[in-house]
DNA sequence: ATGTGC
């Protein structure tokens, strides 16, 4: 009795090792290589019966590495992606669309599209929309949960409000940066801090105290708020068509979305161990399981806290400006939604894209100098009812702290009389693609109803300064 | 994106 006869059998790695213990221990009790070799098929067949005796080890090792196996065919990507559409493939990065084809291969993806100003990310690209049957994919989301804009047009004059006014009010009522929350005294309350979901999971609960303090602030990288005017050519709403002052925001669920993305995604990779190497980062977690349940729960709060996060700011200026605004729109960029797709319900994620249903009106912004659009949903199905989330954009942070040189971005802000406040170089407008030419890649998304152009912009200081 | 990090 020898290794080459239990190879024979099938067995591998340890399992060999376990099985030859085994098998010699037979022996001394007089059995002959035959009545051996045919009790280990026995095993084989039947790891389960063998919980006990000279074969227990064997049988348990044999019973773990099934349930592996069954586990790494479960999580199977497809051979090939699922088709999808893409708008502005032209304007599209190869690496956003591999990313897009790996999600495309997840055993629990059903349909997927991706818009122009898509970009490479965590997971799912920038500018990913995905369904999933019955599962959501925290890195789908997005490490922003609930990243959202909002818009307020004043029934004023764009000229009511001098740059040095706006430089004023930016200073006074908006927070910029990584960890700054508003100082006690400062803070103001909001619904969103009494909702019971924050006592229903112990780390909510740990995360109530910083949400606290970061209510109504707007963070770091990407997230604006800016005054500007507001063109509207046709009525809207009850506005009549005019240029109008105007306050543009965009800012998401600050450290405590952060804290939820990261905690649910390495929860979820924890839970698919045998997931392929290359979809690591889009482990998903199934909605009929108490981590599903859970991530749902906190997905769903960090959304509305960014939602309120702009409430706060928009009223902190509507306060001080003594206007209350003709017109407010918002909404979330990155969120999965239950949504009906061609009869059957499934988990639509957004990871920067523009929800788009027909008659729906929504915020897409170019930069910091660029404009923003007004735009309203015309419910295209391949799209799974969703639109560009901004212009995207065209280099990494590194790259365009190389490539773009600080006289040209300066010039690019003068041009436009654009008054910066913060804001790095990473974030100038040569960094990002042309907001014209996304707009023009999905005129069957949405339609556009009005601009907005920044004039005075507040970001966080970042690296550089201006 | 975030006072972080396989």
């Amino acid at each position: 009795m020898n290794g080459k006869h239990i190879a024979k059998l099938g067995l591998v790695g340890a399992d060999i090792g376990l099985a030859l213990t085994a098998a010699n221990l037979r022996e001394d009790a007089g059995l002959s290589s035959d009545d051996i070799l045919s009790e280990l098929a026995g095993v084989q067949a039947s790891p389960a019966s063998y919980g006990e005796g000279v074969y227990a080890a064997l049988a348990a090792s044999l019973l773990a590495r099934q349930a592996k196996d069954e586990l790494h065919a479960q999580d199977a990507l497809r051979p090939e992606p699922l088709g999808y559409r893409v708008w502005g493939r032209e304007l599209i990065e190869p690496g956003a669309l591999a990313q897009m084809n790996t999600a495309m291969r997840l055993p629990i993806s059903r349909v997927g599209a991706l818009m122009p100003d898509a970009h490479v990310g965590y997971g799912l690209p920038i500018g990913g929309v995905l369904a999933t049957e019955n599962a959501v994919i925290p890195y789908g989301v997005g490490v922003d949960i609930g990243c959202s804009m909002r818009l307020s047009v004043y029934a004023a004059p764009a000229a009511s409000l001098d740059t040095r006014g706006a430089v004023g009010l930016l200073q006074k009522h908006t927070r910029f940066g990584a960890g700054v929350g508003w100082d006690r005294r400062e803070r103001l309350h909001h619904d969103v801090l009494d909702d019971p979901a924050w006592d229903a999971q112990p780390l909510l609960r740990h995360l109530h105290d910083k949400a606290v303090s970061q209510l109504g602030t707007s963070g770091s990288g990407n997230h604006f708020a800016e005054f500007g005017t507001f063109t509207l050519p046709a009525a809207q709403d009850g506005l009549e068509p005019g240029i109008y002052l105007a306050l543009l925001t965009h800012s998401g669920s600050r450290g405590f979305g952060a804290q939820v993305a990261g905690h649910f995604t390495r929860l979820a990779e924890s839970l698919h161990p045998q997931l392929d190497p290359s979809a690591k980062k889009l482990a998903w977690l199934d909605l009929d399981t108490q981590e599903g349940q859970d991530y749902w729960q906190a997905m769903t709060l960090s959304g509305e806290y960014a939602l309120a996060n702009h409430e706060q700011i928009h009223g902190r200026m509507a306060k001080a400006l003594g206007e209350t605004p003709a017109l407010s729109v918002s909404n979330s960029h990155n969120l999965a939604w239950k949504q009906v797709v061609g009869g059957r319900e499934y988990i639509v994620h957004r990871k920067g894209a523009t929800p788009a249903a027909s008659g729906q009106l929504g915020l897409i912004p170019g930069s910091m100098a660029d404009p923003a659009y007004l735009v309203r949903g015309r419910g295209q199905p391949d799209s799974l009812e969703s639109a560009s989330h901004g212009a995207g954009r065209q280099m990494g942070r590194k790259a365009a702290e190389k490539a773009i040189a600080k006289a040209d971005w300066k010039a690019y802000l003068n041009e436009r009389h654009v008054t910066l406040l913060g804001g790095g170089i990473d974030e100038a407008p040569q960094a990002y693609k042309r907001v014209e030419e996304v707009i023009a890649a999905q005129t069957d998304l949405v339609e556009v109803l009005g601009q907005f152009q920044p004039q005075v912009v507040r970001m966080d200081a970042g690296s550089e300064d201006i």
